[in-house]
DNA sequence: TACAACATTAGAGTATAGTCTATACTTGAT
DNA sequence: ATCAAGTATAGACTATACTCTAATGTTGTA
């Protein structure tokens, strides 16, 4: 499929996509077989993992951390042990983000108390 | 106490606390009596919100989410309703987040798995 | 064949959240 | 009195992650 079509089917605009692709996010394949355009095409993949980017952006992984989990993915290049570095590393972070989240939850329900109680 | 004690104090750059001051996050006071100078003077409120706004933004508030938190917390401008309903807000994101985080330790587990049977 | 709709690239512009520099004044120790 | 260290303000600069514009080429339908 084209851009335009990518961008209808995940929600993101073209614009973003061709960032993504200039970031390694992504990548289309141009069809060696058409000589008079360079259009790039994009598979079922793709989607995958611009749907990925967003859920992964969600979180507050920056694009260079997604970058390294797509790669830990679906790049032959990396080791498997060098892949399972990366996601447990990813892992760990999660795992952090979770207890800070936890202890903001119990800040704020704090102020909230006190906000109850006519401390504040 | 002045800037710099307050910057050792919080471990935030003196440049980084001019800037939350600038963006209302935080406030001095200039000592009236002193007329030789235009310092500002923090007091111990002012080491707990920067402390708040660390751990905020760590779980990815915006200044302006922190802001609004620390107004319903420190501001007696505000209603109790209106406070509540801006905590409340905060604690709905906070579960939000904790939602998308499950789900990327799912998604990260299952690629891992996917690494470790040689399925990518 | 005309032309709207889509494609590409380079590069400019925006928002957020700092970070740094320049200039100038104040304070405290020697 | 001097001078390093601290303080204030304005404004320039940076990084991240887009978002948009301009210029130019391609495709498909009337």
């Amino acid at each position: 499929m084209l851009i335009n079509e990518l961008s209808k089917k995940t929600g993101i605009s073209t614009h973003t996509i061709r960032f993504y692709e200039k970031s390694g996010l992504i990548e289309g394949k141009r069809d060696e077989s058409i000589k008079s355009n360079n259009y790039f095409h994009y598979d079922e993949v793709t989607i995958e993992k611009l749907e990925f980017i967003s859920d992964a952006k969600s979180v507050g992984f920056t694009i260079k951390e997604i970058s390294q989990i797509i790669d830990a993915w679906y790049n032959s290049k990396y080791s498997k042990k060098h892949k399972i570095e990366i996601l447990d590393d990813k892992l760990i972070s999660l795992e952090q983000k979770m207890k800070e989240i936890k202890e903001m939850k119990k800040q704020i329900l704090k102020f909230k108390n006190d906000v109850l109680n006519n401390r504040c």
